[in-house]
DNA sequence: AAAAACACTGCAAACGTTTGCGATAACGAT
DNA sequence: ATCGTTATCGCAAACGTTTGCAGTGTTTTT
């Protein structure tokens, strides 16, 4: 840093000291405004911009917020980072990042390196191994501001933010059923995760409201592209194929989608495929693809907002809350055209 | 936050002074061995956490790698930040983002921003819509040490890792023209770009090497999915339409075979498609796309190694260097099969 | 025995800013 | 002339740490 000008600099040629500079760069109705306006115009001429790390230090704020999370290139997940830091930004704070890669073991460390980088608070998701939540309690007790997101932790009574997984799904597996489809397929992911389980609720909720009955043999646990090409291959090889497929997200109904068409059935004539968002799946595939979206930024948005509120004076006492995101069915080519 | 202890509290309960427990905890050969150990000890048992934000103060240096990047949410970016992560993480830095969001105003206040948050290294790929780059000079004379990736700054002498954009596009057309293609368009991004111009020039390679010639009406600036549309239908609508088409990134190859197939023309059969990998796109369209591959963690694991050696002592001085990470073909679905 | 070297520790300034409090002068009121 | 106000400003401490220098006391050297 070759010419950072600092207050000093100021008070010195102008023949002040550094209180009065400090008071009349803000407003300080102590100061005449013969000085201020003379300070204030220097510190415009040589390009005074106040030292961050010196008021960090005075008043023990970074504007720095952490965000933590299991993989950036989730896209659900840039696009919540995406929200968070808009709505830092438009606040003043900077955002910075910590990747846990659904490492447990990175996530403890991740949060031993934010208790002494001081930052002003921290969003949440939790990392897929992460069992034990001593770490998080551990921030909590220090007194650090937090507010988790979609990967919850049902231990810490904090802030949180979730999407309705259970109304998204029952969306989705109700429109398959309203556009005909009488044997529809869940391709899930392992209920360990609450949102697996919560798609999968909706799912049978959809099929108990239409007394469709439950064939077991149609909900099978396949949450990725890869897998999802041979576990579609033997549905559909079944003696009574599925004329419906609700995946868990996108990627899978994708995959489902190339084996179906590779096997020679149409989509969505003879069956109709739908999704989750969790990615810029849907307008891709041949043909786009029906799906649930859940708006990622938004989430980051709203729990940014939370942060910042519990961040502040007020905050500090207030209940928690949980906010739900909605999501909202967008049909596409994939279940419109059904004639089974 | 509640309990922090500090090098004074330290010197106060073993009734020496500040400067001695500071020595003491770095091991400085002055102090005695007696001394040295009681301040370890109980710096432990009190969980002393020197404070970060007066080490940054004292030594200008806050540990902080910035990143400025147009869209987060962009797969290709997301890897990149990905890699940075991990390389910065290991030399105990911490990584804050900045997203342009493709808008040069944007780009312009976060470099004020960045004036002031004191961040140790920066690494930029620039907006779109940047055309001026008066504020990343202005970074470059105060000293910030910076890395320029993928999109990088042509009027900057700074160090840059870049995709081999020419050699990719080269390999993508010689590849489209040894299937027989012999009428090949391109979608491209703005000239602004140097990775649109390399990856042009790769394509006008491709076609003088095999004495093609080129139609200035088979290149048309289009660079997302969107567009693509419109511009296909256009262009397959000509006279005499191409028979293969090579588009600057994955989407917008994704969006001219959505209009192709839309138009009842057959990928690969009557028209070959080949993009430029942007993100999971190439496996998810039908027919699967053929596409150059770049390796955006590479890209950001490299270019954060040249920051930090730039940011050490000895680097300063060093001259600037220009890394050129190689993509790779990926011949899929969309190529193969051609039958013009 | 005096001088020099050594081992250990503390003082105080510095990084850039904010802020409580005291200081000064001018002014009007008594 | 004395007092209280008011307007304007500076001193100095504080945030937590590092570090050059000086100060002790002890040991070695000559």
């Amino acid at each position: 840093m070759a010419n950072t000008v600092t207050i000093k600099d100021l008070a010195r040629i102008l023949g002040i000291s550094v209180s009065t500079v400090s008071r009349a760069l803000k407003n300080h109705p102590d100061i005449s405004v013969d000085t201020r306006n003379a300070v204030q115009e220097l510190a415009k001429k040589m390009h005074y911009k106040p030292n961050a790390i010196a008021l960090s230090l005075r008043q023990k704020k970074t504007k720095l917020i952490g965000i933590v999370i299991p993989q950036i290139i989730h896209h659900f997940f840039s696009c919540v980072i995406s929200g968070i830091e808009k709505v830092a930004n438009e606040n003043g704070y900077n955002v910075v990042i910590f990747q846990s890669n659904e490492d447990y073991d990175r996530e403890v460390s991740i949060c031993q390196s934010i208790i002494n980088s001081h930052i002003d608070g921290l969003l949440i998701s939790m990392s897929k191994t992460t069992a034990k939540t001593d770490h998080f309690k551990e921030l909590q007790e220090i007194g650090i501001p937090m507010v988790f997101f979609d990967r919850i932790c049902g231990e810490l009574n904090t802030d949180r933010v979730v999407v309705d997984d259970f109304q998204g799904a029952l969306a989705a597996v109700r429109h398959l059923i309203s556009v005909g489809c009488k044997r529809i397929a869940h391709l899930s992911a392992p209920q360990t995760l609450q949102i697996a389980q919560k798609r999968q609720l909706g799912y049978l909720e959809a099929l108990k409201e239409a007394r469709i009955p439950v064939d077991k043999e149609l909900i099978i646990p396949c949450d990725n592209q890869n897998d999802a090409l041979e576990v579609t291959r033997r549905l559909m090889s079944m003696p009574c194929p599925p004329d419906g497929i609700f995946a868990v997200n996108d990627l899978t109904a994708a995959g489902a989608m190339y084996a179906i068409h590779k096997m020679g059935y149409k989509i969505p004539e003879e069956i109709a495929v739908c999704g989750f968002t969790d990615g810029m799946v849907s307008t891709l595939t041949n043909p786009t693809l029906t799906t649930v979206e859940q708006h990622g930024d938004e989430i980051g948005e709203i729990a940014t907002r939370l942060l910042l509120r519990r961040m502040s004076d007020e905050g500090t006492n207030l209940p928690t809350t949980t906010k739900v995101i909605k999501t909202n069915l967008v049909v596409r080519e994939s279940t419109i055209g059904f004639q089974g």
